[in-house]
DNA sequence: CGTACGATGCTAACAAAAAAGCAATTGGAT
DNA sequence: ATCCAATTGCTTTTTTGTTAGCATCGTACG
């Protein structure tokens, strides 16, 4: 999954955690790696955030945090790290008694990328990294993704530009499903799906925005909206 | 369900892996299975994939990890591996072939009932269920719990009825900040914050309800919207 | 027995990603 | 306003993954 010099990175950062508890800065990796310049550290945080291995905040200083280690470095196997544990314990609340860094039923899932409103997007492409969804919003079966929301277009559906949304694959849609449709195989857009006849109104949740009808054979359904994570 | 070569194969990752925590590249593999080109590799890795024994990133070097092992390769106890479930949830069993990701870092949450909008609520008390949310949601530190939403009054702020919102446990709050408040010691509702002097005003997102303003004293802040989460 | 097919092997050409460096900017914090 | 850190653009080299085309071998099957 990783790269030797994406582990060595990974390893210098938690160790350099455990020590101190602040995440090193760019040039401390860079010392730590012995590079002499810090955009190669830069792309390596890149491919760890990629693989969903650390989490961070753009633009901030040392604004990493590691979300899970391989195994090869004491990772967990036994639920033995837990990078940061919060167990939501409420008072009485009824929880196992087993002890634990409660660890939950999640997934990670890869984020392909922003899906635009009003104008839309690059088709879905690559993976910018990885997003934990609950399992209980997965269907059974069934390939699922996430993506970035950009734009207001479904604003009044109460989804906001920055939401990540999880899709489910596939290629039908009932009438007023959300869906990730590809119009004449260029762009790709969330939209509010309605068949009528042969034609496809996709409409969007804002009334800036107009409903667009097309021939059914012009839009493709790629996948249906089962879930939304936002955070503040 | 393994022919040999990809037993082999399998095994060697498997082996490295273990060594040296990087996956090796295909040139390695190629050594290791001594042929002479990369592109038997290749099938072999592919044929691995879709049988659901490895999952891995495409076009991404050594982006390969082991889902599974076969019993003829100590398939469980031995490698600290497991790939783990935590109880409770499906069993990993239904996975569709070309396999998701696995487990990720979330946690349970107990649900601390609903709160309201317009009119507020019985105020927050007993745990109604748990929801697994993704650890990216939740402060290092802090407690955390989750509402479930009832009733409109923010739906301009994209929260809707029946999404479950989390909140981390604070008593203040800057403006601007949509905070769960308990009002007179009595209600609790979820609105957004806005302080001038000695007033704090709560206000709805959504016109039809009218922003309330109280003296400082009459209102506290029992937490801060963290996180919101929307199974549709 | 001969054919079809799947699993393998090889070569060779290509396409991309990883990694590094340098310089110039942008952002945050003080 | 200024410092420091992070981000970006661009370049170069090396490593790694992807594909296409072709050949061989063995087995299942009519």
């Amino acid at each position: 999954m990783l790269t030797k010099k994406q582990l060595d990175l990974l390893e210098f950062i938690h160790k350099r955690m455990q020590k101190d508890g602040v995440p090193p800065s760019f040039d401390e990796m860079k010392l730590a790696l012995d590079l002499r310049s810090k955009s190669g550290i830069h792309r390596l945080i890149t491919a760890l955030e990629e693989r969903g291995f650390i989490r961070r905040l753009a633009h901030r200083a040392r604004a990493i945090e590691i979300v899970k280690l391989p195994e090869s470095l004491g990772g967990e196997s036994s639920s033995g790290f837990t990078p940061k544990v919060i167990d939501g314990d409420k008072p009485d609340v009824a929880r196992p008694a087993n002890a634990e860094p409660v660890m939950a039923s999640a997934t990670d899932l890869p984020v392909m990328g922003r899906i635009a409103a009003g104008v839309p997007i690059a088709a879905i492409s690559e993976v910018s990294h990885q997003v934990s969804v609950p399992n209980s919003m997965l269907a059974a079966s069934g390939e699922h993704y996430a993506l970035e929301v950009k734009g207001d277009s479904m604003i009044e559906a109460g989804i906001n530009d920055g939401d990540v949304v999880v899709i489910r694959e596939t290629s039908s849609a009932d009438n007023g499903d959300i869906v990730v449709a590809l119009i004449e195989d260029q762009e790709a857009t969330l939209k509010r799906f309605k068949r009528s006849g042969r034609s496809i109104a996709l409409e969007a949740a804002n009334p800036a925005y107009e409903t667009r009808v097309y021939p059914e054979d012009m839009v493709k359904v790629q996948g249906k909206l089962v879930g939304l994570i936002r955070t503040y």
